[in-house]
DNA sequence: TTGTATGCGTTATCAT
DNA sequence: ATGATAACGCATACAA
């Protein structure tokens, strides 16, 4: 606990002259560089982190804001975050703005209260403009895959749509028409938009899009097992699925195992996938990769740049790519009973 | 950016009653308290965290601190830990000790200086000797997963070279002599004592140790596949497997797959598991479950205790559980070659 | 019930 | 090249 005036006192120096050696400030002879790291060293004192933070509104820290701690999804998200500020030399807070709009809200602030260099955001409920108000504040911050009309060069975003569009049409060219969709949250924006590349791609091939095919879960294994098997009653003939979630994806895998349903011979599947749980089923799944890793990446170099100053930057933009896999069958022909 | 100052002026009183009512401390009449809240809401005021702790030498935070952030394990670790403090009102901030025994010491002292008011230790590195140094100072601290001598009142612990005896011994138990283990680093002590259950079972049983059908990995996925690789090319003969990592199963089911090797058919295995990725194999797979979950509830319950003075704490103990899916074949007699 | 004054451990401005 | 000193925003012991 012994604090820099401890230092000074041993050395014979004041309290400005450690600060100084202490930040490599200023001009400091040789000599009493030494005596004072000697007496630093002595005392193995440490600077206190809060009362450098009090004092210079900054804390060598960036704040990272997700919706749950919950899944490898978000623990990549860290870990790469965390990796990419390390050689920042930053150490990195993380918040949880629950499931509203207010408690995200709050999460930011309380990171803004520990004097956060710079935030990474990836809040589900909170307002465009609720953002933007954010951005007349000088702390920056970068947006995790959310578009915000005016913070584009904030954004680092993924196209969920054409990501979606792309596995359906997947399932259609190999001759899919019966194709049910396990859909993500409609309270999400991703999610709608997952949802939306499914009905374009219906659309493209002139297949009526049947709600009956679709059902709704918390992107979560249980729910994608119960959507599953809700599908199922409704349309026993349907030839495949299109899932939005590796964990519903999951879920569906689970149903298929209690009733027998093989893969890809009775049913095919294509999934959203993010940390390769997909690859862990059997069989091995298609999928459309969200590539969280290589976002979190940018969304840190952006908010780097961000943080030193850069004015003009261009986040990368996120484009979907298909991993074919062995979760899907061509359906010949003659099974074909659509349009 | 409004400070207690501002709120003291704006509401005719001084900083001291201020910080009384922010506090609920001492004694005020309703007027001022009223009329300070009046100021403190026209103001925008949010206390600084940091003043507070500087003044305090408290935080209002707990500390977690990991070997790393990748994987379930650890957000679930983490999400739990977290929920936990909610009731607290407590802030969780988590320190990453890289994989070396300076690095752990290092994210301690980081947290301590942010004035965590408590640590919970999910370290790997560190020696006994640090965490009896550790328990010197002031901070409480508990530790998960590990047992140190002396610090037993602090210290979550699961049985692990029981969990790993009943694992093989359920191998055994289904006719298995051939039986492989996909270890884990010896130099992870948690690692040393699910192989030390191996060796109990067979030596239970007069079966002999035999290295060739040992083979170490990182408790990852490649590792798993590799280990099981090398393992399957000396030992055609196997009959089953003791994986001591859920993503280490993952890996021997990738070889598997490779190889068109069928579980439980050609080969039996059970694995040590937490999150359950095991039952999202196929087929499920037999674990021995270790509770992570729930030990972290418990550390930070102990945490809580230790926080609010109470000394003589008795952190409950986690018995292994085995958990019966799929992946066990019985053999026959007549199958069997052993001893 | 409220105010004054001091300290927490830094940085930073202004002298010297 | 170095020292004195005033912030930073809060808590708290002591007065009143």
């Amino acid at each position: 606990m012994a604090s820099i005036k401890d230092v000074a006192e041993l050395a014979g120096v004041s309290k400005a002259t450690v600060s100084r050696v202490l930040n490599n400030t200023g001009q400091i002879k040789d000599a009493t560089r030494a005596r004072v790291n000697m007496a630093m060293e002595k005392l193995n004192y440490r600077p206190s982190p809060l009362a450098k933070s009090l004092a210079t509104s900054s804390s060598n820290t960036v704040g990272l804001i997700v919706t749950s701690y919950r899944g490898s999804f978000f623990s990549e998200l860290m870990a790469e975050v965390q990796e990419m500020m390390d050689s920042q030399e930053k150490f990195l807070l993380v918040g949880r703005g629950k499931r509203s709009r207010q408690s995200e809200q709050e999460a930011i602030l309380k990171l803004m209260d520990m004097c956060c260099d710079g935030l990474i955001l990836h809040t589900r409920n909170m307002y465009d403009e609720d953002l933007l108000d954010l951005a007349q504040k000088s702390t920056p911050f970068v947006i995790l895959d959310r578009e915000v009309k005016g913070l584009e060069n904030r954004s680092v975003v993924y196209e969920h749509a054409e990501a979606g569009r792309l596995a359906v049409e997947h399932l259609i060219a190999n001759g899919h028409r019966k194709i049910a969709c396990l859909a993500g949250p409609r309270s999400r924006m991703t999610a709608e938009l997952r949802y939306a590349g499914y009905v374009q791609a219906l659309q493209d091939h002139g297949i009526e899009v049947d709600e009956g095919l679709v059902a709704e879960a918390d992107y979560d294994r249980v729910g994608g097992r119960e959507a599953m098997a809700e599908i199922y009653q409704r349309h026993p003939d349907v030839t495949a699925v299109y899932s939005c979630s590796e964990e519903m994806c999951v879920g569906a895998f689970d149903f298929f195992r209690e009733h027998n349903i093989s893969v890809p011979d009775d049913i095919s599947i294509v999934s959203f996938d993010s940390v390769s749980i997909c690859t862990m089923l059997t069989p091995q799944v298609t999928t459309v990769h969200f590539p969280i890793k290589e976002m979190a990446v940018e969304a840190a170099q952006v908010l780097v740049s961000l943080m030193s100053g850069e004015q003009d930057i261009q986040p990368k933009r996120f484009a979907p790519e298909l991993r074919l896999r062995d979760s899907v069958r061509r359906l010949s022909v003659s099974n074909n009973n659509a349009v």
